[in-house]
Formats: C-alpha cells, sequence, structure tokens
DNA sequence: CGATATTTGTCCGTATGTATA
DNA sequence: GTATACATACGGACAAATATC
C-alpha cells in the first residue's frame, strides 16, 4: 500500500515546525499536483492518520486548516471532500492581482523568482513600441494564493525608466506597489491575447502541475495614463486552477 | 526510404479527383495534424514530387493552392515554410465568427454536427436563468476558416422559444442570421469564462488534432437587448490555430 | 570573401482526357 | 462525329535567390 508519508517523509522536517502544518502541505501539495482531484474523497481521519503515523486529533488540525483555505470541505457521517477551488481572475482594463484575489475573498501575493537585465527580443520591442535590442529589466515572478501556485510570468520592464523595480516588487510583493514608487500612480491593460500550451517542464514545476496538463498563456501590455507601454507580460496560469473571466461591458 | 503516397495510396483516390487537390490535401492535413508546425521548411519539391511519385510541377499547382490558402510560403532558394496560421478572435460585447474571420481577411462558416432536443442540465439552467430541467435545443456547430477547423461548440438555446432554428444555421452558417430569423434583431456577449483542457477524442477528432495538444474552452452566455439570456455555449478552440484577444477598452 | 550545391521560379515542350459548341 | 478549348500530368532546361562551406 502506498503512503503519502513515506514518499515525503515526516523526518526530513524541520523538527521546530509542528506535524500538523507539515501534513496540511503534504495534503494540500497533492492535491495541488492532482493526485486528489476535485469532488474526490479524501481517506478518511483514521486511515490518515495511520498513513501519517499521528494521532487523528492531528489530522483533524491539518483538514481544519485545509478547511479555513477552502482547499477541503468537511461533511459529518459522509467524508472530506476536495473542493472545487479554481479561482475566477478577472481580465479587465483594470486588472491587479491583489484585488483579483481579495475579491474571491483569498489571501495572495507575488513573489520575484529571478530579476536580471537583458536586451529586447522583436516580440517584446514591438509590444512595449522601442527600439530593437533597448534595455530592458526582466522579472520571472510566481503568483500564488493560499500557499498555492497560480501563475508564472515574465515581465518586461523599459529599462532606464524602471531601475530599480525588482527591489521594490520584490519587497511589497505587488506590481502595483512598485510602479506608484515608480511614479506610475495609474496604469491599465491594453491588450490580452490568450492560447494554450503545454507547459515547458521549469513552468510546470513552478506551478507544481505535471508537463502533461495544459496551461493559459496570457500575453499582454499594460500602459501608463498617458498610453506608453510600460511593461510586457507573458503570464502562464494553471489550467485547472484558474478561470478567465472576461466581462464584456460597453 | 518512406514515401507519404505509399502509405495514403493514391490509388484510393476518387479517379476523378486530380493528384494536386489530393496531394494540397493531405500536405494541409498534415500541417494541421502538427507534422510540418509554423515556421517549419517542408520538404523540397523534388523530395515531395519523388514522395508522392509524381512530376515536380504537380507539387508546384498543390503548393501554390496551399499558399493561396495562407497555408504556407515559398522562398526561392530557400524553400517552402509553413506559415504561422493562428487567427486572432476577438472576444468581445458583439463577438460574430463571420465577421471575425473576414477581419482576418478569411472565408468560414458554420457547420452544424447535429441537433438535438434535451432537458436542461443545471450549468445550462443557471446561465439562461431557467427552471432546472427546461426544454432546450442543442446544436454541436464546427467552425472552419479555409477548411481548417477553428472550434467545436456545443449551444444551447431555450426551446419554446427558438424551435427551428437548426435548420436556418445549417441552412446559412451563420448564428447571426438564425436568430434574425427568429426576431432577434441584435445580441451581445454577457461574459467569458476561459480555461485550459486536454480535449476528449470526440472533440480532438473534431478539430483534427491529437488529444495530448490542449484546447482552449470557453462559456459564454449571449443575451437579447432585453437582457434575456437567449444563448449558452461551451466551445472548444484549437489551441495553437487561434489567439483569444481580450481588447480592454472603457 | 568566393565557390558550389540546393531550392524555387519560369520557360519551353508533349500527351491525354473532358466538356462544349 | 468533329473541332475547339481547357484542365491535368509528365519531361526537360535554365535563371535567380539562397544556403553552406
Amino acid at each position: 500500500m502506498t503512503s503519502i508519508s513515506s514518499s515525503v517523509p515526516l523526518a526530513k522536517a524541520d523538527p521546530r515546525e509542528p506535524f500538523w502544518t507539515r501534513i496540511a502541505s503534504d495534503l494540500a501539495d497533492a492535491i495541488v499536483r492532482g493526485a486528489y482531484r476535485p469532488g474526490d474523497r479524501l481517506p478518511s481521519e483514521n486511515v490518515l492518520a495511520e498513513q501519517f503515523g499521528v494521532h487523528r486529533h492531528t489530522i483533524r488540525k491539518s483538514l481544519a486548516s485545509l478547511c479555513s483555505k477552502g482547499l477541503v470541505r468537511s461533511t459529518q457521517g459522509s467524508g472530506t471532500y476536495v473542493e472545487d477551488f479554481a479561482v475566477d481572475l478577472v481580465l479587465a482594463k483594470r486588472t491587479r492581482h491583489q484585488h483579483n484575489l481579495s475579491h474571491a475573498g483569498l489571501k495572495g501575493g507575488l513573489r520575484v523568482l529571478r530579476a536580471r537585465t537583458t536586451r529586447a527580443t522583436k516580440a517584446q520591442a514591438s509590444a512595449l513600441q522601442l527600439a530593437p535590442r533597448s534595455k530592458l529589466l526582466l522579472l520571472d515572478v510566481l503568483g500564488e494564493a493560499e500557499g498555492v501556485p497560480l501563475h508564472v510570468s515574465e515581465r518586461a520592464f523599459p529599462l532606464p525608466r524602471f531601475a530599480g523595480l525588482d527591489a521594490v516588487v520584490a519587497e511589497t510583493g505587488s506590481i502595483t506597489a512598485a510602479f506608484l514608487a515608480a511614479d506610475v500612480a495609474d496604469y491599465t491593460r491594453r491588450e490580452s491575447r490568450i492560447t494554450a500550451h503545454l507547459p515547458d517542464p521549469e513552468v510546470a514545476a513552478h506551478l507544481r502541475q505535471p508537463p502533461s496538463r495544459p496551461v493559459l498563456r496570457v500575453d499582454s501590455v499594460n500602459v501608463d495614463t498617458a498610453g506608453v507601454p510600460i511593461e510586457f507580460a507573458v503570464t502562464w496560469f494553471a489550467g485547472d486552477r484558474v478561470h478567465l473571466v472576461v466581462a464584456h461591458h460597453d
């Protein structure tokens, strides 16, 4: 019989970390990876307790934490079920990661995976209306909600103007805040171009999903109030954790 | 040496069908299936001539036809290359298949694959604001451009109101025309919900793509000028042949 | 840089089947 | 039936652009 605890041994964990948090994140990982899919019933608390080698009350504490995050729902006499936790992300003129999540009652933020400077490719230069091979600041960013990765993106910013932006994003976890620090009080999205792909291994690893599960790729351009392009982003969304919603108003 | 003509014998073809049309559709199929991907160079005319067992001039006629359809582009001295033929489909309040294609300079239309009446599922009833298990007209529709399948959709229409709609769609190849015949002079799209999936075998077959290549699924609701829902559609778009574009205006 | 091979573009021709007047 | 026009298919030659070394 396969036990989750045997494939990811608890022994390796930080001894100061309580068992229940480790078990909770193990279960969350199993759900995110698709071992348990929305609608599935988790093994009973007693079975989980045996698998992880802990008391049932410890499992209950883990499940309660997952429940409060909206990942599972327990029903007395029936079992604990994986919730359909796909997040609606609204694509609109004023798209803000934070606002999108808080609207769904979730907590999350952005994490900078890598920052570097390069010269613009043809596609980047044309999207940002720059001369070919202009200098750019490139940020690889991971977007999360409740510890679950929702998207990874490569974001390009014109460089004399937005030098040092990476530090602010890394500190605040917000692009909007970083733009504000660079004297961009407001910005809007001009266009989004959506395609479906299989993720390359790096993207799949960041999204913690198998490369055989598809992702949504969104290419977008943000412009400041003067209409000058300030950001060209390619974002990969975990296909089954995210619903992109387009609200068609006038 | 492997020859395409041996794996797909020309002998089996309709004797009245010219070789060059058969070869053209074979090549188009290989491109659509992904055997040759955008940017790839096709084998040289001489190689193709040998493979298909025909004269080079016959191959040239086939390629000329593909070229006129925009599937390939030939460059003297270099070769014949598969064009990046992904179509931009704009998601907007007034989304019309025909207009989208003609804007891209393409010819295409809708083909009714199946028509039937059922009772509404929970999702359909809620989207169309109907009582559960109301009667619906269900249409399976294939959308094409230049003979290349772009999307398949299952479209649900409330039934006392839109009886006979299928006949008009089948005849005109246009949903808009069918709505017009049912006294709906204008309609708009309320919302689009976009996800990435792997297609089930039936959808993949209709789109003529392997089930391992992802598709975009778009759930949408159309309403008449009074705001009454008149259509709930689930559309699967061939992921690499379609770019969904969202233009963000005010 | 030049020499050479490859690949498409264009022209000459021949032969055959089919539709039309 | 005959003549004409057209589409199809094969054969060959060379020019022009490109790739490769």
